[in-house]
RNA sequence: GGGCAAGUGGUGGAAUGGCAUACACGAAGGAUUUAAAAUCCUUUGGCCGUAAGGCCGUGAGGGUUCAACUCCCUCCUUGCCCACCA
């Protein structure tokens, strides 16, 4: 008889909910684990990448629960954003109303994969009740000074009156009606992240359970680098141009400037500059290009040279050209470069497309010397300093570091440490999302909303049309108010801020949801934080795992915490590909989670999806592979309804069986796979033991206790993975309460133990023979056996051996 | 362009430096069935051989080692993330 996954599904759904069987509060009887998943951003429906993400950390939960801890595992719903403005101005409905609709129904569709959320914890991002405390820890941080105004450029649709996100940026157009987008500056909120730039990257080291590659990506993103600022003075006027460079051993090799359109020495020495018009024409372009234009690796070696001025290089008084090129960003060290064309890839192809001279002062060791008018790409290796004066000869690292201390000794240059990281742009000209709690008033000036009367709620049910700027500029209700200070009228900020802030703390309301009167309970936080597993997508190795640290750093100034990283282990899972290709709308090779529950049950889709790959890596999504995990599933079934209604008979007493050894085997091998994140090589043991089992049970119609309790272990160890169907069958051999609160079986290693062990024999490196011989034999006894094998005696024959190798328990291995 | 992964049967994938291909899918054969589905059992890396058995084999080429999918070097391919980041 199959298995009835639906009516089983839907039973144990409600048993668990009824039960409040997940529910968790603080308790000192068990040490607790805080269990944590990426929460949704709430498009519509659930895609294989969120089935993945949340079975995975529901088998977390689950056996953590079954081990006997005190598991918190909440959910959440990450409500705030563009799709939803969007997808509001498409059906002309409420971005609220379309955001609750499919909260509904990702939810229910949570229900039904049997995720082990405590419900009671659920959060959504856009309930005023949530948002509220952004704008409380904004107004903490502009208190400290940590939350401050600058003008920054943005996308601009000039038909649209309207900003774009970069990604609506279209080939240089905007993606709703194609207008050519303009940068335009505005007055917007930065946060200041950068103040934590060092404990950012220092802390990192305490992150040993995190994988390597984000902590790779993050130092990356902040980006700290050792170099030189070296003082270019301007031959004409006595000027100085700053440049900063990691490559100081390339100095001497500096052939001509190159600085941001932005870079102020333009304006200064106007009158000097004998092109103006060509330069002020090329500054005008540059401008105008997006930052994703500017950065295009497609686009041409663009610049041109600023005539009229010269600057010398301070190491050999050489004079050279100075240009301005839109590659040169402002943002990025001090906004001028040297150029050393032949050991800068960039610097190359520029020097090449302008015709700039070249000089090589590095030579590679142990390869034919370089030449400048053979040079086809810039050395960028290691080698012996030449054409450098007195440094000439020295290892170029070596260099480095004498030229950097020469430098500064001499004042043409000062060692310093440059970071990549920069503020955080936090405002945006959108309605959906939280309001920034600030008053403009024309007295005061920038005002803050005092405490009492958050939150600064966003107004309800209002038109957006997606133009004509953001919405909230034409609420009048919303924008005219008083100044808090002097009583007098004056104007909210409109804008709303990025919903990355939302998902930067989101982990610490989740102890406390309820709480009114601070983000969250002191205490609460105190007993669940940190998170002991967080789980998610790659995609965001690098912005929200940033900001959810430098957040908590923050509320750890604000001694509201008591720890420095929020997140003390985490796991990024790979995607779900389909045919080779990542699974997604825009592809059209989408597979509905729910057809797949339909037709073959929760369970069947859960086994899948951690058998097929481990769960770092893609997942080629396969039809016939769900096939084999539902056959998996309906054969323990079987087993477990063939055997839960006959009587146990008595086993053997005197010797351990085959299948008790396997048993203790499966229930160590599957517990240290569980603990390691290896779902999939879990479920191939759980399958060996139930082939086992169906061995024994054809072979000797046992159906003795030995049977029983290897079964039942299979119900325990698989409960975590197939919980609904482990439940029912839990109760069929007699559970009296759920095998969700059971407690995870134990290995006796007597049990595992043997007595002999199979020892393979190798002639130089290549299995030979196989022998079985007692544990624990010692090593002349193995030699001994393995000499006389009479395969082995066969292969040696009268060869001469030169050595023999015997690792315990293990192997010999014969060099002849 | 930079950084980081990965490359193993027809397919998804196993393998603390020690039996390469566990487990599963697919395929072939068999049992059961009036028949089919389902289920159960057997076989299944390639080549040679009736067989016993042998040889080859983890992207390519080198190296270290008694022993390499695993460690080191060079290269190729694919994927991901970041990107004129000085």
């Amino acid at each position: 008889m199959a298995c009835d996954f639906k009516t089983i599904d839907e039973k144990w759904q409600k048993f668990w909910q009824e039960n409040n069987t997940f529910r968790s509060l603080p308790s000192s009887a068990h040490p607790k684990f805080y269990c944590l998943e990426m929460f949704p951003y709430p498009s519509g429906k659930l895609h294989m990448g969120h089935v993945r993400n949340y079975t995975i950390a529901d088998v977390v939960a689950r056996f953590k629960w079954m081990q006997g801890l005190n598991v918190i595992h909440p959910i959440g719903f990450d409500a705030f954003g563009q799709p939803a403005e969007n997808a509001a101005i498409k059906n002309k409905t409420d971005p609220a109303a379309w955001t609750y609709k499919c909260i509904d129904w990702m939810r229910q569709e949570m229900r039904r994969l049997g995720f082990s959320y405590d419900w009671q914890r659920e959060i959504v991002t856009c309930d005023a009740n949530y948002y509220k405390w952004n704008q409380w820890i904004f107004l903490k941080m502009f208190e400290r000074g940590l939350a401050y105004r600058k003008p920054a450029t943005v996308n601009w649709c000039p038909s649209c009156a309207t900003t774009l996100a970069n990604e609506e940026v279209v080939s240089g157009g905007c993606w709703r009606c194609k207008a050519q987008v303009e940068q335009k500056e505005l007055e917007q909120w930065f946060l200041k992240i950068t103040d934590y730039k060092e404990a950012l990257l220092d802390d990192l080291k305490l992150l040993n359970n995190w994988p390597a590659r984000v902590i790779s990506m993050q130092e990356n993103w902040i980006g700290k680098s050792q170099g030189v600022e070296i003082y270019f003075k301007i031959k004409e006027t006595g000027e100085t141009i700053n440049v900063f460079t990691t490559r100081v051993d390339t100095i001497f090799g500096a052939t001509y400037i190159v600085l941001a359109p932005e870079h102020s020495i333009t304006v200064k020495l106007k009158d000097k500059i004998s092109n103006l018009k060509e330069v002020e024409l090329y500054i005008k372009k540059a401008k105008q290009k997006s930052r994703t234009e500017r950065v295009d690796a497609a686009q041409t070696k663009s610049g041109v040279q600023i005539k009229g001025i010269t600057a010398i290089n301070p190491v050999n008084n050489e004079q050279i050209t100075i240009w301005i090129a839109d590659y040169c960003l402002m943002e990025y060290g001090t906004g001028a470069i040297m150029a050393v064309p032949t050991h800068d890839q960039r610097d190359f192809l520029f020097a090449k497309e302008h015709n700039l001279p070249l000089r090589i002062v590095i030579q590679p060791q142990n390869q034919e010397p370089l030449s400048e008018h053979q040079l086809s790409e810039a050395y960028e290796g290691d080698g012996i300093q030449v054409n450098s004066g007195q440094f000439d000869g020295l290892d170029n690292n070596q260099a480095k570091v004498r030229i950097a201390d020469w430098m500064q000794s001499t004042g043409i240059g000062k060692i310093q440490t440059h970071w990549r990281l920069r503020d955080w742009l936090i405002s945006r000209q959108r309605y959906w999302g939280t309001p920034i709690p600030i008053i403009y008033c024309d007295r005061c000036g920038v005002v803050p909303v005092p405490d009492d009367d958050l939150p600064v709620k966003l107004p309800e049910k209002i038109k957006i049309s997606g133009e004509q700027g953001s919405p909230l500029t034409k609420v009048k209700e919303f924008v005219n108010t008083k100044c808090p200070k002097c009583n007098a009228k004056a104007l909210r900020d409109t804008d709303t801020m990025a919903t990355f802030i939302d998902s930067s703390w989101y982990f610490l309301r989740f102890c406390s949801p309820d709480f009114d009167s601070a983000p969250f309970k002191k205490e609460d936080a105190k007993y669940w934080m940190p998170v002991d597993q967080y789980i998610g997508g790659i995609e965001h190795a690098i912005l929200h795992l940033l900001y959810a640290r430098f957040f908590t750093k923050f509320l750890k100034d604000l001694k509201l915490v008591d720890f420095s990283e929020p997140f003390n282990r985490l796991l990024t899972q790979g995607m779900v590909l389909k045919d080779g290709i990542v699974m997604s709308k825009s592809k059209g090779n989408v597979i509905d989670p729910d057809s797949v529950i339909n037709e073959y049950g929760a369970d069947t889709l859960r086994t899948f999806i951690l058998f097929a790959a481990p769960p770092e890596v893609e997942l080629e999504y396969s039809q016939r592979a769900i096939e084999g995990s539902w056959k998996f599933l309906n054969r323990v079934w079987t087993l477990v309804s063939q055997i839960s209604g006959t009587v146990v008979e008595k086993s053997e007493k005197d010797k351990i069986s085959a299948l008790l050894r396997k048993t203790h085997q499966t229930i160590k091998k599957v517990t240290s796979d569980l603990e390691n994140f290896k779902f999939n090589t879990a479920i191939s043991s759980l399958m060996e033991l139930v082939n086992a089992i169906y061995q024994e049970v054809a072979d000797n119609k046992r159906k003795d206790a030995e049977v029983f309790l290897a079964v039942k272990t299979v119900v325990l160890l698989l409960a975590p993975i197939a919980p609904h169907i482990c439940e029912e069958m839990w109760q069929m051999l007699g559970g009296k309460s759920p095998v969700s609160k059971a407690i995870w079986p134990t290995f006796d290693e007597n049990l595992i133990r043997t007595e002999t062990v199979a020892i393979i024999i190798q002639i130089n490196g290549k299995l030979r023979s196989k022998i079985d011989i007692e544990v624990d034999s010692p090593e002349e006894r193995v030699r001994e056996l393995a000499l006389n094998d009479e395969k082995i005696k066969n292969w040696l024959g009268a060869k001469q051996i030169k050595n023999i190798i015997v690792v315990k328990d293990k192997l010999v291995n014969i060099v002849i």
